[in-house]
RNA sequence: GGCGCGUUCGUCUAGUGGCUUAGGACACCGCCCUCUCAAGGCGGGGAUCACGGGUUCGAAUCCCGUACGCGCUACCA
């Protein structure tokens, strides 16, 4: 096994949306399986009919795609071990339940949920130490399992767990870990609508699609002792186990939808890019043991490693996704990032005009260090897509003097001279004014952003007059003087 | 309650017995650059390494205990 090439899986229930501590999960098998040329395979654990939604599969693999996570075996794609859809196998299960019962490692149950109730509530009232099921249809004869299956009475398939003896189990992440076989529980494997649980569908699965490696979110270490002896009962080789620390919201509870977001889609429509996201979420509870921290995909997948893992849970601090985003930002071609502001324009109020890719390309570079999304190249700086309707009142406070309009009306006529001006020529010709009128630059330049932008932050004032032109920055300037009284 | 896992600046983390007066990043503050805002550069505050015991010449690093947090405790995954 160990010479095998890994195969690993993701295996999430499809609740609707991808969240991104499953994101997180999925992007570690990944990582780990391109990093040793092994196989990602995606399988679907709806085994829960009563949280069916629909659509959600579809969802859950356009999510994936789009983070750049393809797997190679999965429901659609296919693949040598299908179905990869656990409610396909149902036959599967029950094969593989009834080798267990053959063997004494599990056994039908009758009890009804109202007995499970009195018995709970009754252990609870002892204050034992662990509420379990007490094996009543443990001890059922032959001739009664016999006559209650002929009945019709609905009944689960328990495992068999024997008491005093110690489950060991190695952990890349957690490294040994022991439980007592006598706090775990008979776990139904087999419910009463002859749907499997999570715990018989995914040793079952893991094996049969020959999976190497479970790597999995730590919620699910508690449950692990029931899946080693599931293993053992079979005689099947355990996988590799590999428990992911959680993610967490600020306050240090387990990632949730009531502090914020946590489908990958929201973040996805709020303009994160998903470099910057798997980025991001690579880096909560992983690396590679030095100071980098700006990372693509493919450098992801060469430093990975499991054993880099952290044991503890990690905040999901949307402050550095932001930074991070920023830089993923300015790190993109300005083609990339034409064809990104593109999409955005067409979301905005302005997808009906026309802007030339050369004109928008000059607001990229001028506006690149400036923002951290993509949609900031459009409302940071609405005055490249549109004439100024309104003016910036701290700044007109601070900038509009009596005789502004007197020296903005010098500086357009010196513009207007101006042949299809460079931004060079914009700024002698601001020179010029500045030195016949004897005013500092400064004390042209910022009226003349405000009158030009409407805004007191921009670009470099040069750039932005060039970037709009000269027809256009003569057209501002007047309407400004007309617009603006103190 | 039981069981399990965890605990280094606000947050993500480096650190695997001496190189550590605990390093980096985000965030915050200041300075420089400068036509503004950013970006960038430089600097600052911020962690008695949860606490208490050991082991050792020496511990954030090893051991034990305590506290706290989280997870599991379903015919949910």
């Amino acid at each position: 096994m160990i010479n095998e090439t890994p195969r690993v899986r993701f295996a999430p229930s499809p609740t609707g949306y991808l969240h991104v501590g499953g994101l997180r999960t999925a992007l570690y098998n990944y990582l780990f399986a391109k990093k040793n040329n092994g196989t990602f395979v995606l399988r679907i654990e709806d085994t829960d009919r009563n949280r069916y939604v629909e659509g959600a599969v579809e969802n859950l693999i356009k999510a994936l795609m789009w983070a750049g996570l393809n797997f190679d075996e999965g429901p659609e794609t296919g693949g040598n071990y299908g179905p990869y859809m656990q409610s396909q196998r149902l036959d599967i299960y029950k094969k593989y339940a009834d080798e267990l019962i053959e063997k004494g490692k599990a056994y039908y149950c009758f009890c009804t949920p109202e007995r499970l109730k009195t018995l709970k509530e009754e252990q609870e009232k002892q204050k034992l130490p662990q509420a379990k099921y007490d094996k009543h249809c443990l001890h059922l004869s032959k001739k009664e399992i016999e006559n209650n299956l002929n009945a019709g009475i609905p009944k689960v398939v328990r495992l068999n767990v024997e008491g005093n003896n110690t489950i060991k189990f190695d952990d890349i992440v957690r490294e040994h870990v022991e439980f007592e076989s006598n706090n775990v529980d008979d776990q139904v494997l087999i419910k009463s609508d002859n749907y499997p649980t999570y715990h018989l569908a995914n040793v079952v699965d893991d094996h049969l699609m020959k999976i190497t490696h479970v790597i999995r979110g730590e919620e699910w270490l508690s449950s692990t002792p029931k899946h080693v002896l599931l293993y053992d009962a079979f005689g099947w080789e355990r996988p590799i186990f590999a428990h992911l620390p959680l993610l967490l919201n600020p306050d240090r509870s387990k990632l949730s939808k009531r502090q914020g977001d946590v489908a990958v889609e929201d973040y996805r429509d709020k303009g994160f890019l998903k470099d910057a996201l798997v980025n991001f979420v690579a880096l909560l509870g992983w690396n590679a043991g030095d100071d980098k921290e700006f990372y693509y995909m493919d450098e992801l997948i060469s430093r990975f490693t499991l054993e880099r893992v952290n044991k503890a849970g990690a905040v999901f601090d949307l402050q550095k996704l932001n930074w991070l985003n920023a830089e993923h930002l300015r790190k993109k071609s300005i083609e990339e990032l034409l064809n990104l502001l593109k999409d955005e324009i067409q979301k905005s109020e302005f997808k009906n005009q026309n802007y030339s890719d050369n004109y928008l390309k000059l607001i990229i570079e001028a506006m690149k260090e400036r923002v951290s999304f993509i949609k900031e190249f459009i409302d940071t700086c609405t005055y490249f897509y549109v004439t100024p309707a309104e003016y910036e009142q701290k700044s007109i406070e601070k900038n509009w003097k009596p005789e502004t309009p007197e020296h903005l009306n010098k500086l357009k006529q010196e513009f207007a001279l101006l042949n299809n001006p460079t931004k060079e020529d914009f700024e002698h010709a601001l020179a010029k004014v500045s030195e016949e009128i004897n005013v500092g630059k400064g004390k042209l330049i910022h009226p003349l952003r405000l009158a030009v932008s409407g805004q007191s932050t921009g670009p470099g004032m040069f750039d932005l007059l060039f970037i709009l032109g000269k027809d256009e920055v003569v057209k501002r300037i007047e309407t400004a003087i007309k617009n603006i009284s103190v």
